[in-house]
DNA sequence: ATCGTTTATCGTTCATTGACGATAAACGAT
DNA sequence: ATCGTTTATCGTCAATGAACGATAAACGAT
């Protein structure tokens, strides 16, 4: 992992929303942008932005099924993350 | 520690820069900010600044002894990092 | 008391971020 | 084929970030 890539995690989660988005797709599993929707207030648009944030991340991944977009925490990448702060 | 602390110090560590910074502090345990502007390419202003958002993070303290800062990381701060990190 | 060293801060510039509403795109159901 | 649902993207705006040079502040040594 390199240091680029640890920035950009970093950095996707460096926002309270974005903390307490992936903390509910932790104890969640997996849902979809909607549903998140309605737990912060803000717009549609704005928690779609910070999906795609955290998507780029690499932290999150995303799969659409129709209309709809599933949303998890990609457990490879954050068990790599983990490693990381340890080590650190 | 609450999510705005946490989001602080991610925030704090999305940029490659600081990033090494911190690893550097680790290994070094104490330095002051001229050792660090030796090993980046840029300004001391910069690298200052950079020092200046970690230590508002709360991850590095700087201790001023006379014209000198011996900045460091804070290792109770990285512990209860870790600690969420674990938990997440 | 002046000089050199070290660090912090100020002011500036350009780029990026965070929020929004509006709109488009994808798709299931009627 | 049209409609409702769901999500992504576009454009905009204000605020913040990242880098710099210049300058100030703190202090040790001459």
């Amino acid at each position: 992992m390199t240091t680029e890539q640890l920035a950009k995690i970093f950095k996707a989660l460096g926002h309270p929303t974005r903390i307490k988005i992936v903390e509910h797709l932790v104890h969640i599993n997996t849902c979809v942008c909607g549903e998140i929707v309605n737990i912060f207030p803000f717009s549609q648009s704005t928690i779609s932005q910070h999906l795609k944030i955290l998507k780029e991340s690499g932290i999150v991944c995303g799969e659409v099924e129709g209309p709809k977009t599933y949303f998890c925490v990609d457990k490879a990448v954050l068990e790599q993350f983990r490693e990381y702060i340890k080590t650190l």
